[in-house]
DNA sequence: GGCCGATGATTACAGATGAAACTAATGCGT
DNA sequence: ACGCATTAGTTTCATCTGTAATCATCGGCC
């Protein structure tokens, strides 16, 4: 009697869903690319461009600024140092830390794939009316500053 | 020599990467609704709503839509099934397929959780510009219909 | 100087996930 | 009507991922 038909919700118009597909989607694309031509996984090329982005980080840095699964990302780049792409030394003034830096190998596989990565950024960008890539960006900046995004329901 | 500071790729200023943060996030926050409510992990809750959406579907057409992995699709309908919230029944027409809807109870899961997701929704949208907000909608509505985005290079 | 809570990193185990092989049923060609 | 390629669904196994416990080191405090 009460709205015999509700919102009826759609997932497949919602918000989240296509971010996630989307995302899912490219990140695929991407990975069928430096996967087969240098047997690294997603989560492996995201660390290596991580530390790339961020030399001398330790691995802390790493978990906080991606907001990355503390294990995995030691794990990951345990990985990396054994395959000699990452080097990892003590830190002088802390027994604890470990800093991280690409090695030279490390640096040629991941110049040999950043072109791919922007040649891919590009063609989305290019399948989109020029104002309204704009807007993407714009808006995928500001929305990374947000905090908030935790806890839909604040108390 | 040549290029001492090439492009210096900054990967949390990627587009690829902001996406899948930013996806990671809101699904986290999302699950941290849906999961500790109704005990529902990610996947499942998102096949419910897929069901929810076009019921007495088949599976293979929810991996087909969803562009999901077929045995994941199969292993999440079953566990959705034991706990009572889909119903899974052999097609008239086709022995081969099995049609799935959602029972009361999943009903009730879902429209208990809808809300939550559309308030997430909203505070996401929110937190732009109104112009900005119809842009991401609409770039994402666009870019959900490309199929070209495997296959960076091709051939 | 030596205890103790805090922090960084690592390990161990368990549950989740994905690729490939397997079974069942359809429909098409003969 | 029979055989066979095709599609739907399921099972298996190896791998990956995440939670919790562990080890090592630092800094403050008495």
């Amino acid at each position: 009697m009460t709205d015999p038909d509700p919102p009826a919700f759609d997932i497949e118009d919602f918000l989240l869903y296509r971010l996630a597909m989307l995302s899912r989607r490219l990140s695929d694309a991407l990975e069928a690319h430096y996967g087969p031509r240098h047997g690294l996984q997603r989560a492996q090329w995201r660390v290596l461009a991580l530390i790339g982005t961020a030399p001398q980080c330790r691995a802390s840095e790493l978990v906080r600024r991606a907001s990355l699964d503390a294990v995995a990302v030691h794990r990951t780049v345990g990985q990396l140092v054994e395959r000699g792409l990452v080097l990892r030394r003590a830190s002088p003034q802390d027994g604890r830390v470990k800093l991280l830096r690409l090695s030279a190998e490390g640096r040629r596989v991941l110049a040999d794939t950043v072109p791919v990565a922007l040649a891919l950024e590009q063609r989305v960008l290019a399948a989109l009316p020029a104002a309204e890539a704009r807007a993407l960006l714009r808006a995928l900046r500001r929305l990374q500053r947000h905090e908030w995004l935790g806890d839909p329901q604040p108390a």
